[in-house]
DNA sequence: TCTATTGCTCCAGAAGCTATAGGTTTGAGG
DNA sequence: CCTCAAACCTATAGCTTCTGGAGCAATAGA
């Protein structure tokens, strides 16, 4: 049996997030000692394990929820399984491209060199003027 | 003299959106009409023209407030203007490179097809695993 | 003048935690 | 067995940047 701290400590995820985690149901609520502390089995510590590499790669809670309530029933097809990974892929991808354009923008921002200014610094100006803008965001 | 709902049109910047701005201290609490409306000036459309531009580029409410502050002093030397955006283009810069490590693991999860089930999936197993791994994360 | 539209304030919620306050339990050393 | 620090408990509020709704008042066009 893991105290909450002994959990946190194996898993990584802080102690007031096993708690939220619990609170948001993608753990179940665990035994208690008899002073009222919870009390883990070694699953809960997998199942915690689980939860943090997926949010470490930016799944969101409700996906984890479905991935974990999938993994159940491992009899299931996992089509379900790789569709939510594959969406999520999408989306980080999206995120990669969106910032990329946006690094484009600052570069060009950026070339103010600090020597000048604030009435002709091309950073406020290119804030104040969006038509100085390359592309659309 | 603009209503709300104008400065709303021509910025694309919601209504409680612009009423969030002016309790955050970006804008000025406006005149008001005999009926307590806000009603704005030209200056102030520029002004959220700016704020909403640096928001698009990802600038936190906080560095939007040092360059409006900055802009209003245009002698002075523009060095700070110049560090919030060069530091803000490095916090992209890591974001970017962090979501690449992401994508390339999504990519390995991904790779399973779909056409099995859960018991042997491998977005499932890579999730519980994280020894499976390649990069640190 | 009537009425559709717009505006007002206040408050709650979203995501995913984090922190604080004020109290209780546990466990190791003496 | 006793003590005491460390760990744990609950409940609540805060963070960030908005967004949406309720319930009511003002405005503008026909």
């Amino acid at each position: 049996m893991y105290s909450i701290g002994d959990l946190s400590r194996r898993t990584g995820v802080k102690i007031p997030t096993i708690r939220y985690y619990e609170q948001m149901g993608l753990i179940a609520a665990p035994e208690r000692s008899e002073g009222n502390q919870r009390r883990y089995e070694r699953s809960e510590l997998e199942r915690l394990a689980f939860i943090r590499h997926a949010r470490d790669l930016g799944l969101s809670i409700d996906s984890i929820k479905d991935l974990l309530a999938l993994s159940q029933h491992p009899e299931r097809p996992c089509g379900e399984a790789d569709r939510i990974a594959s969406e999520h892929l999408a989306t980080v991808r999206e995120k990669i491209a969106r910032l990329k354009k946006l690094e484009q923008e600052l570069e060009r921002i950026v070339a103010c060199d600090g020597n000048h200014t604030v009435g002709d610094c091309y950073v406020i100006r290119a804030l104040a003027d969006h038509s100085m803008c390359e592309s659309e965001h």
